[in-house]
RNA sequence: GCCCAUAUGGCUCAGGGGUAGAGCACACCCUUGGUAAGGGUGAGGUCGUGAGUUCAAGUCUCACUAUGGGCUCCA
């Protein structure tokens, strides 16, 4: 059923088709009528967009405020604005692409002119100017020809790059403000002046169609938003991330650095390197608990260890190499083939599987330069990596005991809002096609077991198998993989793998790689983030820090000292001659969970004084006091009970 | 690898063609102070590396390296 929709005033316009859905019109109808005759058409400024469809939407779409896809129209015209004060200013420019992302838009250009950072307060400039000017926004539909021609004529041959790119059977849009137009589908804001607050916040370089073989372009980001307070909160949220920034809190909490003698390549401090080892041990906890064995293999290996594998036909860019005695070695870029080989030393009964073996073993690889980010991505690290040799029956049971002792961890970090990525079949692929399919299913249906959400990327898996990612992001939403799941059938095959089945004849094993963590060095800088350096106290490298009011009560703290070291408690005495909101600040800076202040009131006493570094203040006995720090290790408590707030 | 930017004491930063500044941290002294910075004194850098321009370069130019933001990549 249709529905037309009356506007009292000249708006009406913009309601020359009917529209369709009851529930549509009486949401109109809610927004904007003030009588229960049509609609008033009351705020002009709200209505963003009354004439084109959302794409998947079927219906006619008036987009306001109140919108979740306003700031999407609200950005898209902004970056219609961008490129319209580019090409103002450099006439030469060539217009390419500019969507809206999260956060913002970017907009990419062949230009002769080199942007460079202060550029953008000019461009900015501009901006203001065509946005005052408050342009009619206007579309125009063309068949494909005429629009070809019009940006033939306009010189943007990336434009009619694009056209050639869309179907036949569509049509082509184009909207226009201040005789200015862009090839678009929409939708967009109906006047330049309802961009009310936007920034440019970078600049950087890219390549046409994301392909790095084709043009060097330049993109130009920004951020848009329906109001000055909105834009301001953003700004702020995003000065606030950058805050715990893991780069900046493993540099102020002292737990790594980087030098640039080993590019990407972390050194872990004493602090560091105990929050590393504690949770190596607490993955090893769980391989005792998930029956796994964990071993050590070599770091080096011959380079035919590498040609048998195939990594160094797919992987060589990424692999070091030395050379000794004239025989060629590879630094262990990932610890398969390692495991192969050890799989391979001995002869395998299906009684023996499956096989679960562990390895934190050190891995190289040579990132290309420029892709380093802090810890997230860095040329030497250790993954949490076991590979699992089983048999065709097994894998289904493998991978929903893989996927529980997954979320177990994630809960137990208090990280359990990731995302599963289910990758499947790429075009390039080996192996048949009902394998694919089994391994497929054994994933998808251990997911749906588990009630775990998904998303599936359809081509996205690995040439040898499906896989799953785990996907985390970090303070500025940067997405990360952390844990993943494998399905491959390659390498027991290049390795010639088997165990004796029951029937006494030789089968080929599946093998699975997984990862919960990821590497230690990711989950660490993206952990840090989740809790902006606040690790909980069994990860702290410093528990308690012992801070005596003044120098005569050192002596009796140094007595409490030995008995928190006893009860096998990280602890610290601070006992400087310095006031103690001064040694209360360093503490709360270093993130040290408790802090125990020892005055006249405590020296002598049972009771002693406990600061949380929530700033919660507790007086309590010290029996209680040790117990409450047992329990917050033992279970792995993410908060403390004395954080009141 | 590509584009842009940055590179000054341990950290955070200012400065800027004539041989370096601040705060924090550090050392020493005074202060012995109850829940997020008490005071004083002092030590510490030749300004990422290399080359060039100049009478003179941290300061300008170029190259390299590293880092940052992106792109691409990421078994």
């Amino acid at each position: 059923m249709d529905y037309k929709v009356i506007l009292p005033d000249a708006s009406e316009k913009y309601f020359d088709q009917p529209v369709t859905g009851l529930e549509l019109a009486q949401s109109i109808s809610s927004q904007f009528a003030k009588s229960a005759v049509g609609l008033r058409y009351t705020d002009s400024q709200e209505i963003l967009d009354l004439r084109t469809q959302i794409p998947n939407e079927t219906q006619t779409h008036i987009v306001t405020l109140k919108d979740e896809s306003s700031r999407e129209v609200i950005r898209h015209s902004a970056a219609h604005i961008l490129a319209q004060a580019v090409q103002s200013l450099w006439p030469k420019t060539q217009v390419t692409i500019g969507p809206v992302i999260e956060d913002g838009f970017f907009y990419d250009f062949d230009s002769e002119h080199v942007f460079v950072p202060e550029d953008l307060p000019v461009i900015e400039k501009k901006m203001k100017e065509i946005i005052k000017k408050n342009f009619e926004i206007t579309k125009k539909v063309l068949p494909r020809d005429e629009a070809i021609k019009l940006f033939k004529d306009m010189g943007e041959t990336y434009k009619i790059e694009l056209i050639e790119a869309i179907d036949e059977s569509e049509s082509v849009s184009v909207y226009s403000q201040d005789g200015w137009l862009d090839l678009c589908r929409g939708p967009h804001l109906q006047k330049t002046g309802q961009v009310k607050a936007f920034k440019l916040t970078s600049i950087s370089g890219c390549y046409w169609r994301g392909d790095e073989n084709n043009k060097a372009l330049q993109r130009i980001y920004g951020t848009a938003f329906e109001s000055k307070e909105a834009l301001a909160e953003h700004l702020h949220l995003l000065e606030e991330a950058k805050k715990r920034d893991h780069r900046k809190l493993g540099k102020e909490l002292n737990l790594f650095h980087f030098h640039p003698l080993s590019p990407g390549a972390p050194f872990f401090s004493p602090k560091g390197a105990t929050v590393y080892r504690r949770l190596q041990n607490y993955i090893r906890d769980k391989y005792k608990k998930y029956n796994y064995d964990e071993v050590i293999t070599p770091q080096i290996f011959d380079v035919d260890l590498y040609h048998q594998s195939g990594h160094y036909e797919n992987y060589r860019e990424n692999m070091y190499f030395t050379e000794t005695e004239s025989r060629s070695f590879s630094v262990k870029p990932m610890n398969c083939p390692g495991h192969c080989l050890w799989y391979g030393s001995d002869k395998r009964s299906y009684r023996d599987l499956p096989i679960r073996i562990a390895d934190f073993g050190r891995l190289h690889r040579c990132e290309r330069s420029g892709t380093m980010h802090g810890l997230t991505r860095v040329r030497s690290f250790c993954q949490d990596d076991a590979h699992i040799f089983c048999t065709q029956d097994q894998l289904m049971s493998e991978i929903g005991e893989f996927m529980t002792m997954l979320n177990e961890i994630y809960t137990e970090l208090g990280m359990s809002d990731y995302k599963i990525y289910l990758s499947t079949r790429p075009e390039k692929r080996m192996g048949a096609d009902e394998t694919w399919d089994q391994s497929e299913q054994a994933l998808e249906s251990a997911l749906k077991s588990l009630n775990l959400e998904y998303t599936v990327n359809e081509g996205d898996g690995a040439f040898y198998g499906p896989k799953l990612d785990i996907m985390f992001v970090d303070a500025l939403k940067r997405p990360w993989q952390l844990g993943t799941l494998q399905c491959d059938f390659n390498l027991p095959k290049a390795f010639e793998l088997e165990y004796v089945g029951m029937d006494n004849t030789n089968h080929r094993p599946v093998m699975l790689h997984r990862a919960v963590l990821g590497s230690l060095e990711r989950f660490i800088g993206v952990y840090l983030e989740h809790t902006a350096g606040r690790l909980p106290l069994w990860l702290s490298p410093n528990a308690v820090k012992i801070l005596p009011v003044s120098d005569r009560h050192i002596e009796f703290s140094q007595t409490i000292f030995k008995v928190l070291e006893e009860a096998k408690i990280d602890v610290s005495l601070d006992d400087r001659s310095e006031k103690l909101g001064y040694k209360i600040r360093q503490a709360q800076l270093e993130q040290i969970p408790y802090m125990m202040i020892v005055g006249d009131e405590e020296v002598g006493g049972t009771e002693v004084s406990v600061r949380h570094r929530s700033g919660a203040t507790q007086k309590m006995i010290m029996k209680a006091f040790l117990e409450l720090l047992d329990l917050e290790k033992s279970q792995r408590r993410l908060q403390s009970t004395l954080q009141l707030d």
